[in-house]
DNA sequence: CTACTTTTTCCACTCACAGGACAAAGAAGC
DNA sequence: GCTTCTTTGTCCTGTGAGTGGAAAAAGTAG
């Protein structure tokens, strides 16, 4: 299949595919139902549409006590390429442009390799997809990975975790590989935006999205739209002091809040526990893999170790004790908490719903939902589609 | 003069409107080069918004190089009050349509005394202004108060320093009175508005203003608009903790920020040092005036009293430790400090610049000025009049 | 006084859009 | 099977907004 290149032609158009893309197939009355337009203007955009190949018709709809409507849907044959890029490991999905996951990939992988050897993987990634006949090709891709981007260029800046990536023009070169557009993100801004679309922030515009991984970051959505801060550093919480002269942080200070919870701190201090004798659970676990990891501690407190659980416990109490900060201050609708450690579950959760309606105000906590995240792993790849969307579905 | 109550017909309108609010008189030319209509269409939207009095003309501009322009201005006879309610004084202004304020009065006052004797006492001002000839009627007002708005209702939300305000409908009251349009906001959001429009903060979209009064609270500038969060709470800043396990505070917690430094804070520690005799300068204030306010803590520091810039360093890191988990969670373009501590001056500054440089990444802070205010008093009230001038040109 | 600019008005032409009329297609009731 | 009513889709015309050219008005520069 020759890829659409077409784009809506103005507002309404773009309007009208981001309500199938989001609602999914839809009668022309429909439509017309949602968007206050005259049914002559409504049929003409639609026709245009459908000339540019992006919408197609589809069948007839239920009748509704009359005449059966035409339905409309987006193109069933475009596809997107959501990228996750992690610490250490990336997912690569392909969606189809209702953003439904057609194929998954996930590989583990080194981010310190740099980008000629991680956009290697990922593209080799993308053919395997490919191969399954899941897609002969791609109308734009988006990409998550895990450090400030200057978004409009696509351009990661001065990342932390990324040696090597600093300055690289994600976006163009992988324009000219794949031959499509391309967006680029910081990829706790697209797990936000994964949850605001398929998950569980489909109905707040005000939300903060926790990802605990590897690191500690944080995405905000302001009024529907990611904030992403004067330099594209917003939510980077990772480096916030939750424990004033606590341990120190490869930032060069003390008590950060990643030096003391995050995926990699747990699996240090879980090891120490483990050579200490602390913890039989995880000492044999230690044993049997030569090595432990957020996961080991989530099992061991699954069996009930008690060891585990206080690890658990006391990094939920600092992430809640600075997510209560940022309670006061934002003011969300909603808090998300996702990310690898998410199996972790309700011990963590538990831990940081105690401090933050605790240290917040009422006003602010009154009717606050503090959840886990609906999509786990594929929180990630659908923002990246998301956002490769929004962009492809604004007027040209 | 008969009050104005034309508001603009239509998005040009309103954009003309605020461009000669925040331009000043402007020649039709000069506004045809900033907001891309045919030289037909603005003649006709400049007609109708001369039609409604709105605008007037205002003489011959200068020539640039060939006929002279006919110059546009707001009407000079519109009238705006501008109320910021704080928590032990009052300040009422009123401004022109550009915003240039005419006149300034400024009344201690109790806000715990409630609305309807606050409300008594401001009214008895603005006739003061009134009959000194600066107005005959004004044909909108803004109003601050110390604490949550819910703000489409322009009615305050369980307020901690303001008993017998929650639920208090200040803009329908004030709006029969007054017989004119009312909006109603939380004073630090006005602060942050009179600085974006009048001082420090014009160029710059994503911003912070701490203001350090009696409490503390934090405005936040999203993309040039005020965000004020799901329940209008966001900025509250002065409950997050500063200091763990530290002093209690009225909200039930310990080590807010605010029971730690907050101008009630700092009267408190200075009467407490004055009266161990740690400090010769600050006990001699407390003798002559019965006792102290930071204003004494702030002259004591000028005159070089050790104990007084003790304190305000002190205050100072505690302030700067939290501004500095803000800059890393936000990434504004510029932090303003304000506030009635602001005569606290640089000493304050270098304290909170010091925290703030030190603990959040460069990439956040490389290129982020910190500074103070540039409107002390006015800014409250000079926001309060854009608040309901922004109201007033938008389109009915 | 002439040549050149800038501003303003005037006017004809285009184009988007709303909304009514009508045809098409189906549902419900008899 | 027939009639009546509802919903959907198409066509068409009138209206009003807006553009851009032409020319007049009012300057400046030399």
């Amino acid at each position: 299949m020759r890829r659409m290149t077409a784009r809506p032609g103005n507002a309404h158009q773009a309007r009208l595919l981001r309500l199938l893309r989001d609602g999914g197939p839809n009668s022309r009355a429909q439509l017309g139902d949602q968007v206050d337009l005259s049914r002559s203007k409504l049929a003409v955009e639609v026709d245009r549409l459908l000339e540019t190949g992006l919408v197609v018709a589809d069948g007839l709809a239920a009748s509704r006590g009359g005449r059966r409507s035409h339905n409309i849907r987006l193109n069933p044959e475009l596809r997107l390429l959501g990228v996750d890029i992690g610490a250490t490991s990336v997912d690569v999905a392909v969606t189809n442009a209702e953003l439904e996951t057609l194929g998954h990939l996930n590989q583990p992988m080194d981010v310190r390799e740099g980008p000629v050897a991680v956009f290697e993987q990922v593209l080799a990634m993308a053919a395997k997809l490919r191969a399954s006949g899941l897609a002969e090709g791609f109308d734009g891709a988006g990409i998550g990975v895990p450090g400030p981007v200057r978004f409009p260029e696509g351009i990661p800046v001065a990342p932390p975790i990324m040696p090597g990536w600093d300055g690289f023009p994600v976006r163009e070169a992988l324009s000219q590989e794949l031959g499509c557009p391309v967006m680029v993100d910081n990829d706790v801004n697209l797990m936000a935006m994964g949850e605001q679309h398929a998950g569980v922030a489909r109905t707040v515009v005000d939300f903060l999205c926790v990802k605990i991984g590897t690191g500690i970051g944080c995405g905000i959505v302001v009024g529907g739209e990611v904030y992403r801060g004067t330099t594209g550093s917003a939510g980077d919480i990772g480096h916030i002091q939750a424990v004033p002269d606590g341990r120190p942080c490869a930032c060069g200070n003390r008590g950060c809040l990643e030096a003391h919870f995050s995926g990699a701190a747990l699996a240090r201090d879980a090891t120490e526990a483990a050579q200490q004798g602390l913890s039989p659970e995880l000492a044999a676990r230690l044993e049997t893999n030569g090595g432990l990891t957020a996961v080991d501690v989530s099992a061991a407190a699954a069996a009930g170790d008690a060891t585990a659980l206080d690890l658990i416990r006391e990094g939920g109490n600092h992430t809640g004790q600075v997510i209560a900060g940022l309670v006061s201050f934002f003011n969300p609708g909603l808090v998300v908490i996702g990310g690898g450690v998410t199996g972790l579950g309700h011990t963590l959760l538990a831990a940081i719903r105690t401090q933050v309606y605790r240290q917040s105000l009422p006003l602010a906590t009154g009717n606050l939902p503090i959840v886990l995240g609906e999509l786990g792993p594929t929180a990630g790849v659908i923002g990246a589609a998301r956002l490769i969307s929004d962009h492809l579905f604004s007027p040209a």
